[in-house]
DNA sequence: AATTAAATTTAGACAAATCTAAAAATAGAT
DNA sequence: ATCTATTTTTAGATTTGTCTAAATTTAATT
C-alpha cells in the first residue's frame, strides 16, 4: 500500500464507494485536486489489486477488501486528530493537515496504543464517528440543525464542513460541540434561525445551520 | 524536502559528515542498503540545494544547513522513541523502526508539544543525546565498558550497537540502562569481563561490553 | 437517428528515485 | 612511472505517480 494509493481509497469511501456505489473517475478527481486520467490509471492499478471494481467509463466503488482498508487509514486519521486535540492541546482547526500524513504510519501497535490511551474514543474533535478496529461506526441519531422543528432541543455533536475557516468562526461565536442547543424561530425569509445555545440567545445564518449536527433530544 | 532527501542527510550526519568530514558515496551506499550510483545522484541534488559540498570522487559533508537539517530529523526521530517508550509502553527494540516513520512528519508544533509533555528528555531510549530545537547535544562523559579500569565503577547510560537482537539479549540478561555496574577483573585471554551489575556479580563477553556506554563514578 | 456536449480514457511525456552495465578516475603496488 | 584493482561516475532503463492533448465513449438534445 503506498500512501498515494491510500488517500485514493479513503476519498472513495468518502464519496460514498463504499455502499457498492459508483464514483466517477470527474469527482474523484475534483476532490483530490488531480486530473481525471490521474485517477484513470489509479482505478485500473486498485482493481488489480482487488480494492475497487472499476468498469471502463462507469467510475470506481470499493471492495470489502477496499472498505477495509479504507476503514483502517479513517481510524488512523480520527484517531491521531483525538491525540492531538486532548493530549497535545491543538486546537480543532489545527489537526487535519497533521492527521493526514499520520495516518499513513504503518505500525497495528501504534494505533492500538493510542486508541487505547485515548481511552478508545468514539467521536473525533469534528464530531465524526471512529470506526472499531474491526470497521464497525458508532452510529447516532443526529440531524442537521437546519432540519430541527421550532422549540426542538438537542446538543451540538458535529460539523458537517470541517474546513478550517468555518472551525474558526464556530469558535469565535463560543459555538462548540456539547453545547445545549433550542430552536427559537426560523426567518422565512433567508432561513436563519433564532436559537438558545448554553442559554444564550443569537441569531445563525442557514449556512451555519446547514453545517451543524444536532443530537436531537427525546 | 523529500523523505528520501532527509534520509540522506541523517546518515552522512551518522557517518560523521557534520564535521566537514568527507563521506565517501560508498559508505553512504552501504549504510542506506542502495547503490553507489544512487547516491552520486542523489549527491548533486542535495549539493543544488546547498544541503552538502559535493566534490566528484571525493565525497560529500554537510553543510551550516545542512547539518541543522540532519540534526532537526534526529531529533524527531529520538524524541518519538521516547514518546513510544514512555506513553505507550513500547519496548526499546521495537521503536525505531516506527520512529523511522515518524522523523517525517512535518510539523513544528507537533515536534515541540511532543518534547513538551515528554518533560523535555535529554536522552533517547538508547542513551543517545537528543538535540535541542537550535541543534546543540547534551554532551556526557562516558566510555566503553570495555575500556573501563578495573575496580572502576559507573552507571550503564548507553549502547552503541541498538539492534534489535543486541538489545533483546541484554533484556533477557537484565542489563538495562541506569544499572550500576563495576569491574571486578578482565580476563586477558579473550577480553571478557567479570562485572557486578547491581549488586550481582556476572560475567560479560568483549563483544558485549565494546556495546555498552558507561558513565564513571568520579 | 443524428448531432453535439460532456465525461472518460488513451497515448505520450515528465520528474523523482532507483537500478545495471559501461566508462572514467583514483589509489595502491610493483 | 606504469599497471592494476577499486572506487566512483555516467548513460540509459525502470517504476510510480503525475500531467497534457488527443481520441473515444457516453449522455443529452434536437
Ligand atoms: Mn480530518
Ligand atoms: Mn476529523
Ligand atoms: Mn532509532
Ligand atoms: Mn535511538
Amino acid at each position: 500500500m503506498t500512501r498515494s494509493e491510500e488517500n485514493y481509497l479513503k476519498t472513495i469511501f468518502h464519496l460514498g464507494g463504499g455502499d457498492s456505489k459508483s464514483i466517477t473517475t470527474n469527482a474523484i478527481a475534483e476532490q483530490m485536486e488531480t486530473k481525471p486520467s490521474s485517477v484513470t490509471d489509479m482505478a485500473k492499478k486498485l482493481s488489480e489489486k482487488g480494492l475497487v471494481d472499476y468498469v471502463r467509463y462507469q467510475g470506481v466503488s470499493l471492495t470489502a477488501v477496499g472498505v477495509k482498508t479504507a476503514l483502517s487509514i479513517i481510524r488512523k486519521h480520527r484517531l491521531w486528530e483525538v491525540f492531538l486535540v486532548k493530549k497535545l492541546d491543538f486546537t480543532w482547526d489545527e489537526v487535519h493537515e497533521v492527521a493526514e500524513q499520520l495516518e499513513h504510519i504503518k505500525s497495528e501497535k501504534l494505533v492500538d496504543k493510542i486508541d487505547e490511551l485515548l481511552d478508545f474514543p468514539k467521536y473525533d474533535p469534528h464530531g465524526d464517528p471512529i470506526p472499531t478496529k474491526d470497521g464497525k461506526f458508532q452510529e447516532r441519531d443526529e440531524k442537521l440543525l437546519s432540519e430541527m422543528p421550532i422549540n426542538s432541543q438537542g446538543v451540538c455533536v458535529g460539523v458537517k464542513d470541517s474546513s478550517v475557516p468555518f472551525l474558526k468562526f464556530l469558535d469565535k461565536n463560543r459555538i462548540a460541540l456539547g453545547n445545549t442547543i433550542k430552536v427559537l424561530d426560523k426567518e422565512d425569509f433567508d432561513n436563519s434561525l433564532r436559537i438558545q445555545m448554553e442559554g444564550k440567545e443569537m441569531r445563525i445564518s442557514h449556512q451555519i445551520a446547514a453545517n451543524l449536527y444536532v443530537k436531537k433530544n427525546d
